[in-house]
DNA sequence: CAAATAATGTTATAGTATAACATTGCTTAA
DNA sequence: TTAAGCAATGTTATACTATAACATTATTTG
């Protein structure tokens, strides 16, 4: 994975990307929402709110939490970034999104983390639900295990 | 759900299944770990660590988190209970699991949680998994929505 | 430009979880 | 049965995660 591309590049297409997404919702890509985005992408693993935070207060932002989390906060409401429950950590998100949905596979060894996109699997999540009548509004999986990688070594 | 069951009732099975696995596995359902499940189990909802702290030291039970925690990690490692990763809340499971995996639905209006068994679901994963070279270890799936009662009302 | 709104700054605190070491209790094998 | 070893709990302290509430600054819009 990260051996294999120039993480520069998919860095400026994670950030025009988000310029676009931000123009078509209307809403502002401000220079705190574009550096935490971009440490984000920059961190190619789920990277921790108090750990931005450091690298933020090392530059020349502001440091404080709530700073942080607002831009977080912003990112997720835009499909910009997901949130990984299991690990309290944030990664970029460069899937098109019709609804709140994602799948994860995560590394237990590397940390690594794949976005999956398999519409069978919210599809078989749908029927279940309206057989219990559950209307779903967001879904999030979490696998944990082991990559390709690791498994080899 | 809660409205049409004797409550009691299944507190009672969640405490002899537990007697029974502790049993099996070997290990000791001490008075705190009964007590820590037997208000997991009464709370029917998702309940939070510091909650059952608080309803322990009302008790005769010693009240530091570390004694919650602890009791948590054993009911999670033994499958006697969930934790709902999106609310940082624990609930009772009384659900045979072969295997390391979760599937919750998740109301957002009631908070009424609902734990499903969808073999169909596990088997897209772990083909969509193997696809990538990934070895799953442990699903978690929350799916966040409204329940049949709350969309009557 | 003024008013309204959006975004950020700032302080304080709430909420969640674990490390580290001491003590007590249970098990088991000599 | 009793000492040794291990499991469980007690205890103190602290780390980590997140938000409330209000002040200030920046941007947009009538």
């Amino acid at each position: 994975m990260w051996q294999r591309h120039q993480h520069s590049q998919c860095i400026k297409e994670a950030l025009s990307k988000a310029e676009q997404v931000c123009i078509d919702h209307q809403c502002r890509l401000t220079p705190i929402r574009k550096k935490v985005l971009e440490l984000i992408w920059k961190s190619h693993k789920p990277i921790k709110a108090y750990d931005l935070l450091a690298q933020l207060s090392s530059e020349d932002f502001i440091e404080k939490p709530p700073t942080v989390y607002r831009a977080l906060e912003f990112l997720i409401e835009n499909n910009l970034i997901h949130r990984i429950e299991s690990q309290n950590a944030y990664i970029g998100c460069n899937h098109d999104h019709e609804n709140l949905d994602s799948k994860f596979l995560i590394c237990e060894q590397c940390n690594q983390v794949e976005e999956l996109s398999e519409p069978k699997i919210n599809k078989t999540l749908s029927e279940v639900s309206k057989k219990q009548g559950f209307t779903p509004n967001m879904v999030n999986i979490e696998v944990h295990g082991t990559c390709s990688q690791c498994a080899q070594n």
